[in-house]
DNA sequence: GCCGAATGCGGAAGGGTTTCCATCATTTTC
DNA sequence: GAAAATGATGGAAACCCTTCCGCATTCGGC
């Protein structure tokens, strides 16, 4: 963009200072210049048809008169909006963040403007679509992380904006998630050819989709292991904020694996790494050491894992931030295109809670 | 181009889908309604003077047709965006996440929309304020977390534009800040009343202005507690990332101190959780336990110190943000208001890190 | 030296609102 | 009952830009 031309001039500031920001339009450079407003516009949009001389004239011009064009005259008049809203819930934390920097890496490498919702509470998603669904507002937008609302849903579909979902799938609009089910039969199978044989999983809610997907390829990992599932080894706490990806739900959880005494497994997947660290505060309290007593699998890697030398299951999501604007530019530009649904595999981060760098070690 | 509207009919949702949202403007309400386009402004703004049945009837053509405001036209016309820009850090983290979520929360209230501009590097704070600054472009701006290089703040000046500061403070700004030294001065001195009398400081790069402040807090507080200060006792690790304010500084500093053998003091204020994170790490890697061994205090309060059980210094960081926005708001409506400067006390967390409470009591 | 094509350019017409002013209708006041 | 005040309304103008149409000029080819 050539924005930034007109940005920083070089004359006194001084002297520049006492003009004060009288607002300068395209008449007073074309006035100034001696030629159209036509001509204006299109030299600072670079259309090709202007002699060199003319062009050199009014950029002169305009830096003088320290022009800086209307954004929301341009977006009417070009009837696009450059920008993009994201819907993201803030209380996936480290996750958001991520994803967020991903999106934003892209979108003003683009170019683009980025309105943020940050969702707090699930009604707030209405609201919110309402806003970026005004008419002209944005050209495109991504909703994190959440189940859109049907009634929302509904009006998405009846304007024709584009629309992306990241960490989310619904048929009808593009997607980029994570594999989930692929990313829990990882963990478990890491547990199971580490020798245990008994597994045990720490789930959240099953409302969750996530949390559905993870129990599944937990449950397809133990089975090609060979070895039978059991409800028994399968435990949600009873905290459900955030669908039980909590902090307490894992500590509750744990707690009732304690109970069951020696019958314990010795092993677990647990669906998120902050339900991790509750667990991990259970053990502690009950005089189980990780991983000397106990081997523990997490999924997400978010910050706090590294520092709790957590092994888990690393999610890309700055780069799934990326994929995402790629894809919803990509779809404003060709409205037709095909549905797209993207997901990445999450990696398997081995550190020191699973007990395997000890045991290599030994 | 208008015709559409005809075959607009009442009620069946089904017909209405295949219309296809045609773009109506207040133009269509009127020829509909039989009335002007001021009086479609008047309703839709709340003008009073309206009467009822003419509100009532334009409310319901409105309604009729699906009728959405253009957000562009609206700002161009009103001459103001209902828009706020924030220049973040992102890699300040949870910080950044909390205050941002208090600017939301009042944002959305105030029902203006937000702008985000995230940085990584400091170079892109240039870029992005040229591009906040676009004519019109938005009401207000936020920066956070950082030193508004002098090239941009020449140039906000220049604007009128109204500026606001977060976790930063510059005379001709209104500022949002926490009162660092007070902080530091909290953080040493709790750990000087639990009976230390050597207390070391793991500190950030002294560019920062808080790395500064902190250090004068925990001087202070030597002082009033009758210790001398000795720069010995001060260590900065190498790692310079963020200024310091990263957890391989923390790690390196903890290095530091361990050398000196049985010098080392057995308390210390860090001047950042995340640094505090890489010196336990240092410390239980030389066989210190926290907190029997060596107690800690850290500053911050990011959500890995709660699970990390670290005695810390929390910020007020929602407030922050709620506040941020509160003043900017104002300054908006009155220009000419006093610069206004408002810190905020961070409050201690006492966890077992520092060791005043025993590991039972939680 | 002529003709058609190419090129540069001016400015009207849009884009969709808000706002202000004049107009007209209705009350109120004396 | 006339004059004045009040209130609702229509619509032009303004907000500031992009785009398109058509005109004038230049250029290349023969």
């Amino acid at each position: 963009m050539t924005e930034s031309n007109f940005f920083c001039s070089f004359g006194s500031p001084s002297k520049k200072s006492e003009v004060m920001a009288k607002k300068v339009t395209i008449y007073d450079i074309a006035r100034e210049a001696g030629v159209g407003i036509g001509t204006i516009s299109r030299v600072l949009n670079d259309h090709p048809s202007v002699t060199p001389e003319t062009r050199k004239k009014v950029i002169e011009v305009a830096k003088r008169l320290n022009y800086q064009p209307h954004t929301y005259a341009q977006r009417l008049a070009r009837r696009q909006s450059e920008t993009i809203s994201a819907v993201i819930p803030f209380f996936t934390n480290y996750f958001f963040i991520e994803v967020l920097r991903g999106v934003q890496d892209k979108i003003s490498e683009l170019g683009y403007d980025l309105v943020l919702y940050g969702v707090e509470r699930p009604d707030q998603v209405e609201g919110y679509a309402a806003r970026a669904l005004q008419r002209g507002k944005v050209d495109g937008i991504l909703f994190f992380s959440m189940k859109v609302p049907d009634k929302v849903l509904a009006r998405l579909k009846e304007t024709n904006l584009p629309i992306g979902l990241v960490d989310a799938v619904s048929p009808e609009f593009d997607s980029i998630s994570v594999a989930n089910a692929e990313g829990a039969y990882a963990a478990t199978a890491h547990l199971l050819e580490l020798g245990h044989q008994s597994v045990g999983m720490i789930n959240a809610q099953p409302v969750s989709a996530p949390a559905l997907e993870r129990l599944q390829g937990y449950r397809r990992a133990l089975e090609r292991h060979g070895i039978s599932f059991s409800d028994e080894l399968v435990r949600i706490g009873r905290n459900t904020k955030q669908d039980g990806f909590n902090r307490d739900a894992g500590y509750e959880a744990m707690m009732e694996f304690v109970k069951m005494g020696s019958g314990m497994p010795k092993a677990f997947f647990v669906s998120s790494d902050i339900q991790a660290m509750g667990a991990i505060s259970a053990l502690s309290e009950n005089g189980f050491r990780v991983p000397e007593d106990v081997a523990l699998v997490g999924f997400d890697d978010i910050e706090l894992a590294r520092h709790m030398r957590l092994t888990t299951m690393r999610q890309p999501m700055f780069q799934m931030g990326v994929l995402a604007i790629e894809r919803l530019v990509a779809r404003m530009a060709n409205p037709d295109m095909e549905i797209l649904h993207t997901t990445f595999s999450p990696t398997l981060i081995v550190r020191e809670s699973c007990g395997a760098l000890t045991r290599n070690q030994n």
